[in-house]
DNA sequence: AGTTAATGGTAAACATAGTTTACTGAGGAC
DNA sequence: GTCCTCAGTAAACTATGTTTACCATTAACT
């Protein structure tokens, strides 16, 4: 199977896992932001879906966010800092520990992060549709596999 | 199949697609940036990425590049500019339109290209040990098929 | 030809995001 | 107590990206 791509065919063969991982992650991440956007969710862009993410970011540290995240400590207080501002989270004092904060979702987040979660469970319809049950779930384990391994590390 | 994340045992089924396909494409980025630097092309970092893949941005437009990587013509200019200042490629005016302009990779930046593929190469021998041969090429069938609809335009 | 509109690329102003360096305050070791 | 580490923050700086505006070339139309 080819598919033309200016003017020079290309097979499977010469298409390497980075491309065929980066591009439908990247449309992903796109397709919810705007799925947010539109469903009233304003002001959230792709640097903030650093937080709005798996694993959910309530109840956890800003640095914890951060390692996470890959970015220092500052940036993701800044993101974090933005995204109070836009209402979907606080940060408040860990109530066991006097130096450490701790992020929890407002009403808002809640919501806008149970949407981001309904957009993906959309997308995982229109996969399987495409792909078939069991190719699909096929794709998954073998994603879970490589999740699990050393491999991402 | 469980692992454990902040003392929450997580399975299969709580995964979705997103975080599959999100957590590998980063890991995979930065490994490449990371062992591009460690080979001495210094200066290249994670933003040079959109114009350092496939494909090969090699005789393409700015403004081709710019609608690929999904940033506007400014922004790409101004990456091609850090690229070019880096000594990676040039941007020479087209030879058969005056007001285009193409961008060619130099000796430096045909070589870093080479690099980043053999990386990418390197790990899909990675992950075909960690699979096993078929499951691995299942992956990347998966993946085509996904790449190939209309999931990701 | 001459005028107008569309296109590829660029420049400048502005806003955002990220890193590095440096600081504050709490906890723990001794 | 003192020393040291750790979580978080702040400020300066760099870079990245968008918007707005512009130039030059090409195409379209009369």
């Amino acid at each position: 199977m080819t598919f033309s791509h200016e003017n020079q065919p290309v097979k499977t063969r010469d298409m390497l896992i980075g491309a065929l991982l980066r591009v439908p992650a990247h449309a992903i991440q796109r397709r919810i932001i705007e799925e947010l956007n539109a469903a009233g969710f304003k002001g959230l862009s792709m640097p903030h879906m650093a937080v709005l993410r798996f694993p959910s970011p309530d109840g956890a540290r800003p640095g914890v966010l951060a390692e996470r995240a890959g970015v220092s400590k500052q940036a993701m207080n800044r993101l974090l800092g933005s995204l109070e501002d836009l209402g979907y989270l606080v940060r408040s004092d860990a109530p066991d520990e006097g130096r450490a904060r701790v992020v929890h979702f407002t009403k808002r987040g809640r919501a806008a992060y149970a949407k981001a979660l309904e957009v993906l469970r959309n997308i995982e319809v229109e996969w399987r549709d495409e792909l078939g049950p069991e190719d699909f779930a096929k794709l998954k384990e073998l994603l879970f596999r490589v999740w699990e391994s050393p491999l991402v590390r």
